[in-house]
Parts: structure tokens; C-alpha cells; sequence
DNA sequence: TGTACATCAGTGAACGCGCGTTCACTGATGTAC
DNA sequence: TGTACATCAGTGAACGCGCGTTCACTGATGTAC
């Protein structure tokens, strides 16, 4: 089952200390956000002076970075695997929300506004457009016959640059566009407490949602 | 037309001095995030020395507080506005995205993921129950007549707190809540630049959202 | 198995910065007679 | 209209804080012979 490890014990005590490392920052980033994120407040929870962290973040933005990568990639992986398993639509759906309450700021760091003065690593669009691939696939795969296209159809076909020559028909792009944005919609509002109060239970509308977008 | 002053002028110049580093909050809000609000920075900006900022605010808090309030009157404003004039779901949807887009940061401020750590003023949920109002109100008016209820209408009007005693019909309250979500989340997505480098132009999204929605 | 050396983790001091906020004070503006 | 007093705007110094980051250094861990 496991594989030999070729790492040096030096290199797999880096990485322990690393993502011991990041599992603080992201506690810390669930209680005060991701704008909040301090090195030096890390590595007193880890018991161990400010500085000390440098021997594994070159800087703060390194470390960011690479919680931004990690959180991507987890979606990535979470969709890949349901569509690997044969989900549909409206399972993907469901498998989004379940990742998302999961770990709200997760996934405000991947969807959510993006830290102030921050510049996003470029490999994370290829993540993105990981995750867009199975959403497209899912979309072809149960596309309706082609009908007349509307104009937002037209229009979407016409502009092919996120869909990564994926060859999906323009209803497809067109559900796919419309799965991200209102499952956003319901999933952004409820993270950030705008439903609270309200009375009415959030996963009935997502429900709702993910049902108008992927057929019941 | 202008009704005598009943302010002294010193109550005019406090009302002045508040209204300008209100100013330059938004602008320091629009480049920095709403989290990096710093009064001290604010006071240098207009020329004055950090504490005498404290004639006119209590706190950061207070200042955030009053953006926050401006913010939300401002789209009940617009909206009732708009309702007024005779405007349908439509005309309400477009506005909304014309007054997120005359200013993103305040439409964060409003429907964004809150500051951390900081308690939003309660009048604000009342200025929320006022725009829900008028979105009650345009679904009612629009409603198709009554047909079987779906299991989210049943939810919906079963729980009614969000709103405020409002006599909408199951369907409507559906809507205002679609109007919401969906146009939010074309909204959100747009502001935070996840669009960008897509190809395709958000506002034919958007318009084809609030179509589906509020009817062509 | 033992020694000599290189590598690397972690420390503490330090730098410069900006923050929110309090305080005692000066000087200008308004009010009352 | 002029004077005496109260109110208020704004200043500069100060406090304590935490931040990111650099640097010279100690001590432990690994490597080569």
C-alpha cells in the first residue's frame, strides 16, 4: 500500500512542520479571516519564536499562497473523484456544499473576495479550470438536444476562453456558468451569516437551487 | 426648494468634516479592503493630526458602523426609488447591478463577507427588511396565479420572519429569495474579478439571470 | 564505530513601521451680558 | 458694540501593541571518511 519514503527525515520534518504550520493559519483564519493572518502569531501557537518560521515561508504571501493552492486543489480533487464515480449534476452540487460547510473560509479563499493587495499564483486559474473541466463534462453529459440557442448561448460560444477547448455544446457552457453562479449565490450569502435570522433553513434553498440548474 | 438651516454652524462644519473623511474611508476602503480602515491614515489624508479624528468619530467601529448604514440606505433608497417610479423585477434587477458597479466596495460592504471580528449596527437589519420590502412587493404584484406549492414555497412560507409580516404569496417570496441569490451570485463572483480572463462579458450573464428570474 | 566537518533548525535582539487610543494643552469660535 | 467667559477643534507627545523581516549566533542533526 505505502510506498517507501525517498525523503530525507530532514525533509519529512519540514513538511510536518509546514503543515502543522498551515493548520494554524487556517484556525487563525477561520476566527479573524484571511486578512488577519500574522506569521508571528503562528509560531507562537506552535511554541516556537516568530523568525524560526522563516526557515519555511520565504514570507506571509508565500504562506497564503499555498493555502489558496491547498484549497483549490482539495475542490479539484473532491469534484474529480465524485465525477470519477459517476455523480451528476446535482450530486456535484451537493458535494460542493458539503466542501464548503465543511470549511467556510476554504471556501472564501478560493470564491470569496480576494485578499487586499494580493496576487493570486498563477497555477491556481489551472486548478480552476480543473475544476470548470468536470463541470463542463457533467453539463455535456446530460445536454439537452440542441434547440435554438439564446443569447446568452450565443454569446458564450462565441466566447470559449475559460471553457480550455473543452468542446461542450453552448447549453452546456451556459449550465455550467449557471451551477457556479447561483450555488454561489445561495453558498456565499449563508457563509457570510446573511440568511441568519431569517428563519427559513438555507439547504432548502440550495436544494432548490441545484435542482432548477441540474434537474431533480 | 432648500429649507432654512436650522444647524448652527458648527454643527454644519461637524457634519462637513465627518462627510469628508467618510470620503476618503471609501476611497481607502476601495483600494485596501474594508479590514484595512485606518483612521490615522484617514487624518493624514486630510491634512489633520490622528486624534483629531476623534472629535467626530468615537471609534473605527463607529466610522465602519456609519459606512455600513450609508451603504444600506443607499440601495433602500435606490430601490424604493425605483419602485416608486412604477419599476418591475427587471428594472430592479438592472439597477441593482448598476449601483453595485458605480461603487463594488459598497455593495461589499452590504452583501460582502462582513469585517471580522466586527458586530454589524442593528438598525442595518432594518434598513434589510426595507429592501426586501420593496423586492416583496414587485414579486407580489407579478405573481403567477397559485399552483400546487413546490417543497421549498411550503418551506418558505411556513417560515416567514425575513419577512416582516409581509402577505406575499409562497411564489414570491420564492422569487425575492431567486432574485437574490442568483443575481448576488453573478454579482459577487463579477466584483471579486473571478470573471476576469474568462472571455465572455458578465453583463450578458447578468441579464440573462435576471431574465430567468423576473421574466424578459 | 568513531571522529571531523557541514548543514540546518531555532533563538533573541533589533529595526522600522503603523495602528488605536488617551491626555494635557493651545488657540480659535461662539455666547451672554 | 465691546468685553468676559464657555465651548469646542485641533495639536503633539505618549503608551502599548503587534506586525514583517533581517541578522548574528548557538546547538543539534546528519554526512563523509
Amino acid at each position: 500500500m505505502s510506498e517507501p519514503d525517498a525523503r530525507t527525515p530532514r525533509e519529512r520534518y519540514r513538511a510536518q512542520v509546514r503543515e502543522e504550520a498551515k493548520t494554524h493559519a487556517r484556525e487563525q483564519i477561520a476566527t479573524a479571516g484571511a486578512s488577519a493572518l500574522s506569521l508571528n502569531a503562528i509560531a507562537k501557537q506552535m511554541g516556537m519564536s516568530g523568525p524560526a518560521l522563516y526557515r519555511y515561508f520565504a514570507n506571509r504571501d508565500e504562506l497564503i499562497s499555498e493555502l489558496i493552492r491547498d484549497a483549490y486543489r482539495s475542490l479539484a480533487d473532491t469534484f474529480r473523484a465524485r465525477a470519477g464515480a459517476g455523480a451528476g449534476l446535482g450530486d456535484l452540487a451537493h458535494a460542493l456544499r458539503a466542501w464548503a460547510l465543511a470549511d467556510p473560509q476554504r471556501y472564501l479563499l478560493v470564491y470569496g473576495t480576494p485578499v487586499p493587495g494580493y496576487r493570486a499564483p498563477e497555477d491556481t486559474t489551472r486548478i480552476a479550470a480543473e475544476i470548470m473541466a468536470v463541470l463542463l463534462d457533467a453539463c455535456t453529459a446530460d445536454a439537452p438536444p440542441p434547440g435554438p440557442p439564446s443569447p446568452l448561448e450565443t454569446h458564450l460560444d462565441g466566447h470559449r476562453d475559460w471553457t480550455a477547448h473543452h468542446p461542450a455544446p453552448p447549453s452546456a457552457l451556459h449550465r455550467a456558468l449557471t451551477f457556479w453562479t447561483r450555488l454561489h449565490g445561495v453558498l456565499s450569502l449563508e457563509l457570510a451569516g446573511h440568511f441568519t435570522g431569517m428563519g427559513f433553513d438555507p439547504a432548502v434553498l440550495y436544494t432548490a437551487e441545484a435542482e432548477a440548474v441540474a434537474g431533480p
